[in-house]
RNA sequence: GGCCCCGUAGCUCAGUAGGAUAGAGCAUCAGAUUUCUAAUCUGGCGGUCGCAUGUUCGAAUCAUGCCGGGGUCACCA
């Protein structure tokens, strides 16, 4: 339950009743009314705008709806004191029973805490990664992936039906390039002296693929013109890169429920489809584009050619659909792809996208509002540059010099926990710098130590608390029983109010498509505990385990198994594997 | 030149569908350890929220215009 939800309901409810009984007038509009924790603590535990929001369209004075809001508010289960503050804001301090019955709900829920039905079950496509089938992947691909899997679990805890795609650009110019290069390597495996023309792809990756052609077809294909093979090479190609790729994201965590293909999308005359829909609809023309403002492109020349009316939707220019040799364009395929995903019952899409592709949103979203009638929506998060650092020092990366860095390289060296987690310790749209030395040092610098050693210090508490006092007392029927109203420390009660605020977190995250919102709460929530541990050694009284009262030991125990079912649960949604020791 | 993103403490960044006195970490200064793992914690210092108008009861948040940084700009994907 998010307490906030409950309570926003309950003061809306009162304001009906405040309408019923002739002190507001009907009609109000509530959507603007915020139920939510105030700044600063001492404001109490909830607090509304309802009063200001309701001053103007009531014609009342906001103090004085307030008050009425106040005297009903008081009644209401939980509510403890309820006062006016400042311009007409209402705050409310719930009760410390109130409270314990949230920790109650943390325990009942373990993990599955902070699961929303926000989402009603609607569908929801997150498209990411992406990456054309041309190599292995390589660090820039891995936050877009991160982010993409880990939003799509986000979604999924807050009730959507969610379903995580990739979409293969096999249909381009790029992949016979590719397969131009794979014939190379496939005439070196045959024992030919070969040399690789600047433009096509030098990589090592394809010296296999060559030589698992060579075996399989022998040399069939060493003489033969390129029409003859060209189709061949490039499927087993990309099948080959497509393994590759799956390889490397599974051993980052990052799985996908649909691989879509542009190829199949042309070869099933999708493409047409939509085009076609769009010609009936008026919105594809022949016309010649306005070269660009400021410099031009050297080899910039007017063309005729098919052009998609984007204007109409919200673009800043109309947008070519066909190249001169007759085939669709990239965005033209990706119409149709988008256009496939509403159909397939997608009304809402995300999709992830590195920044430099920032100037193709409005087109793609011009072109779902066209073919969807405007029905369709799409969310691009586009996803900043990750500068790879060790100690301070630029990683220096170049595909030529050979110092390349893969994902599979980073994933080897750090693990995939600590790349997951870095990954979302910035907005996606803000830049990300990967330290190599700093992710994975052990201090209070590195916010997946800090969070996990929260984690584990918890189940390092718990080890010594079934040690001093055995397993007879200490277990989880008894820590499930403990006498929860024993805490009362305002230091406990502020620990457990913030996990409260958890399943709040996980809906707030999930409607703004932010996960690195998560990151922040779950490193807010480790220091939270940490500064509790430490107040254990000023005040012999706070420690977690006080040996001559059980009772209150026990519900301390229950505190802080809260505390880790919390952190488990965000790193679940994040993919991380929480650890119970760090030695 | 057009479009998009960013501009918050010395540094790196949060800031919750506009809310009350703008917050963390690092750095710096002063402290805490015979520990439930000090791999941690407590306190001090530090800000014209790039600038200016406007909308509003209320703006870091929204709108418009500037300034500065980055990205991108017809038949690549």
């Amino acid at each position: 339950m998010n307490l906030f939800t409950h309570y926003r309901e309950a003061i809306t409810g009162l304001i009906d009743e405040l309408i019923k009984a002739g002190d507001l007038p009907a009609g109000l509009d509530a959507s603007r009314i915020t139920v939510e924790p105030p700044r600063d603590p001492s404001h109490g535990d909830i607090t509304t705008n309802a009063a200001m929001v309701l001053s103007k369209p009531a014609q009342k004075n906001p103090r004085e709806i307030a008050a009425l809001l106040a005297a009903k508010a008081e009644k209401l289960d939980g509510v403890q004191a309820v006062e006016i503050a400042g311009p007409g804001f209402l705050n409310m301090r719930l009760s410390d029973d109130f409270w314990h019955a949230r920790l109650r709900d943390v325990l009942d829920a373990g993990v599955a805490y902070g699961d929303s039905a926000l989402g009603a079950a609607a569908k929801v496509n997150v498209e990411y990664v992406s990456a054309n089938p041309t190599g292995p992947m390589h660090v820039g691909h891995a936050r877009g992936a991160v982010f993409g899997d880990v939003l799509a679990a986000l979604l999924e805890k807050a009730g959507f039906d969610v379903t995580r795609e990739y979409y293969i650009n096999d249909a381009g110019a790029q992949v016979k390039v590719l397969a131009r290069s794979v014939h190379l390597r496939y005439l070196e495996a045959l024992g030919q002296d070969i040399t690789i023309p600047e433009g096509l792809y030098p990589g090592d990756y394809l010296v296999d693929v060559g030589k698992a052609l060579a075996k399989s077809e022998g040399d069939k294909w060493k003489d033969a013109p390129e029409s003859d093979w060209i189709d061949l090479f490039k499927d087993f190609t990309i099948a080959a890169m497509m393994e590759l790729v799956k390889a490397d994201l599974l051993a980052l965590g990052v799985k996908h429920d649909v691989f879509s293909s542009e190829r199949d999308l042309v070869e099933n005359g999708k493409v047409d489809e939509a085009l076609d829909f769009l010609k009936d609809n008026g919105l594809l023309y022949q016309g010649v584009l306005e070269p660009p403002k400021g410099k031009l492109p050297d080899d910039w020349e007017a063309r005729e050619q098919l052009l998609f009316k984007a204007t109409a939707f919200g673009d800043d220019v109309d947008r070519p659909v066909q190249k001169s040799d007759g085939t669709w364009t990239y965005f033209a395929a990706d119409m149709a792809y988008h256009l496939d995903k509403y159909r397939r019952g997608f009304a809402e899409m995300i999709d992830v996208w590195g920044a430099d592709h920032g100037g193709y949103v409005k087109r793609m979203q011009s072109a779902i509002k066209a073919l969807t009638d405007n029905k369709g929506t799409l969310d691009v998060k586009l996803c900043q540059m990750v500068s790879l650092l060790d100690n301070g020092v630029p990683v220096k990366m170049s595909k030529r010099s050979g110092t390349f860095v893969t994902l599979r390289d980073v994933v080897d060296k750090v693990g995939k926990d600590v790349v997951r987690f870095i990954m979302l310790t910035r907005k996606n749209d803000a830049g990300l710098e990967f330290d190599f030395a700093k992710v994975t040092e052990q201090s209070r610098d590195n916010p997946v130590f800090y969070v996990q050693y929260a984690h584990a210090r918890v189940n390092s508490v718990m080890r010594m608390a079934v040690e001093e006092l055995s397993a007879d007392v200490v277990n989880d029927d008894a820590i499930h029983g403990a006498s929860l109203e024993r805490l009362d420390d305002a230091a406990e009660l502020s620990l457990i109010k913030l996990l409260a605020q958890w399943p709040r977190m996980v809906e707030s995250a999930a409607t703004a498509h932010e996960p690195h919102r998560v990151a922040f709460y779950l490193g807010d929530l480790a220091a939270e505990f940490h500064a509790l541990w430490n107040k254990g050694k000023d005040n012999k009284g706070l420690r977690f385990i006080i040996a001559d009262d059980v009772d209150l030991t026990l519900a301390r125990l229950a505190m802080i198994r809260a505390v880790a079912n919390v952190i488990a649960s965000g790193l679940q949604v994040f993919g991380v594997t929480p650890v119970k020791e760090m030695r």
